[in-house]
Parts: structure tokens; sequence; C-alpha cells
DNA sequence: ATTCTTTACTGAGGCTTGCTCAACATGAGG
DNA sequence: CCTCATGTTGAGCAAGCCTCAGTAAAGAAT
């Protein structure tokens, strides 16, 4: 690490890293990183429909249709039809599907804690606020 | 943003907003994420060979090839026969290469500033003292 | 009622950025 | 001389996206 890196560059390389440790945890449970995207998705826009969903993930209509058929074939979300709209299907998480993201959770939390262990709770909360402070502002 | 992201979230919102930004300057020059890292690899190893290449870039040797084939028609790098091994191709960054990574580098400074511009001096001091701290920790 | 328009699903095909495997030429080195 | 190393090339594959075009079904408007 030269100390020619820039704040931001030093920002990448952590997020790769966050990101390496949250893919392994991810390919535990053989899941894509695109599905675990669309599964917190779907849990958190809870019965949205496929066009809400697409949106959301920033991809093509024609693209969630796959992402959902693959989450559905496992298991992990159902579609069912909008009552309100008979020709929209809204997407729903299973039992499992929610228990799935739990776990996802967990592990993206682990993986930020062992990134941040080496940090005194001092730094900790100093980084949370900075970090907060940014994200605000964008 | 809720309230609820965790410090991780926070540092992957933040990394996806400057990757977003300097992929907007990458493509006004025509460069591709892929191209840039390896223009910037060449010029850090200059006169590495292309197997040198391809592990600093965590790609296979046939990638290389093909990366460093779209960067020579450019005219951003040259191969040139390694002096010790006849063998080996070894590749350098032309004046042309040399010029674009310093404004792909400037491109890269200014997303970091614009992102980190809310933050008081004392604030950023403090941001890029943590992000070292975590990144030596590594 | 009939005619848009919207919502989703599907097939076909394409692009990008990687990958592997196999073959080849050239040159290094025992 | 023979073997190994280096790079190049062709072929084919995969993941994740994309667009385009067409279908079915149902809501909305006239």
């Amino acid at each position: 690490m030269p100390a020619t890196d820039s704040t931001g560059d030093l920002l990448m390389v952590l997020a790769r890293t966050l990101r390496q440790r949250y893919g392994a945890a991810l390919a535990e449970w053989d899941v894509t990183p695109g599905q675990s995207r669309a599964l917190r998705t779907v849990v958190e826009l809870d019965g949205a429909r496929l066009s809400a969903l697409a949106e959301q993930l920033h991809i093509a209509a024609r693209s969630a249709t796959e992402v959902v058929d693959a989450l559905e074939t496992r298991g992990l979300v159902e579609r069912r039809p909008d009552p309100a709209d008979r020709r929209a299907t809204t997407v729903v998480p299973t039992p499992e599907g929610l228990r799935l993201r739990g776990l996802l959770d967990d592990a993206r939390h682990a993986a930020a804690g062992e990134l941040l262990a080496p940090l005194a709770a001092e730094d900790r909360a100093e980084l949370d606020r900075i970090l907060r402070l940014l994200v605000d502002a964008s």
C-alpha cells in the first residue's frame, strides 16, 4: 500500500475487501450477488410488482423476470397476483426466503465487523459519523 | 437512506458513488474500467512482461493478451521484446498512454474531491487517518 | 362494446469480460 | 538435441446484463 493512495482510493480498497468477504459468504449458500440484491429488495418492498422490483434493482423488466424465476425456483420468493390489478404480479418472500435473507444479513454484518475490528470504539464511532455525513450530503 | 445502514453499508454506498462518478469520466474518454486498470498497471510496472501484468491484474494470461491488444490498438501502450529473454514481450506506455493516464488520475481525484467536499478539513483528515488504519490492518 | 394501453412472460439474439483448453512458434537452457 | 517457458491464437463457454418483437390478459377510455 503506497502512502500515495488518496482517501478515495482507500475507500475503494476497503469496499473491495468487504465485497470479497461478503461474496465468499454468498458462495457458501450458493447465492449469486444478483440474487442477494434481489432477495433483499423483495423483502424490503414486500409485495412489490415486478416492474417496481426491476426499477429498484436498476435492471430491465426482462431481466427481473429471470431473476425472480431463479429465486422462485429455489423457493425463496413467491409470485402472487396483485389483488388490485390482475395483470400485475407481486413478489413476496417465502419463510425460507426470509430465513436466508436473515442469514445473509448476518454475514454482511459479520464481514463489516471483521473489517472494522482493528478500530477502537472511538474511531469506529467517528468513522460512522463521518460516513453518514457524506451519505446524507450526497 | 434508512438510519439502519451499518457502517459497512455506508462504505459500500460511498464506494459505489465514487465508482459511478469515475466511470462517467472514463466513458468520456471512451475507456473501459478494465482498460483504465490495465493502463495504470502498465505505467506502474513499467516494462513488465505480459505474464506479470496478468498476475497483477488478476486475470488469465489469455485475457491479458487481449487487454494489451486493445490498448496497443489505441496507441496507449507498446509491446517490445524483452532484451533479456527474446521469447518474452514487455509492455510500456506510449507518451499518449502516459498522458491519458494522467488525465484519468485527475478524474479519479476530482471524483474523490467532489465526494469529500461536504467534509470539514478536520473531518477529512480524521477520515483519512481511520481509513488508512483499516487498510494497513488488512 | 370496441379499442387503446398497461403488465408481464417468452424467445431470439447480442454484448462484455472474463474463463478454459489445445495448438503453435520461438527461444532459453540443461 | 531435447525439454521447458513465453506469448499468441482460435474455439468454445458462462454470467449477467441488454434490446427487440411478439403474445396473453386485463384495465381504461371512448
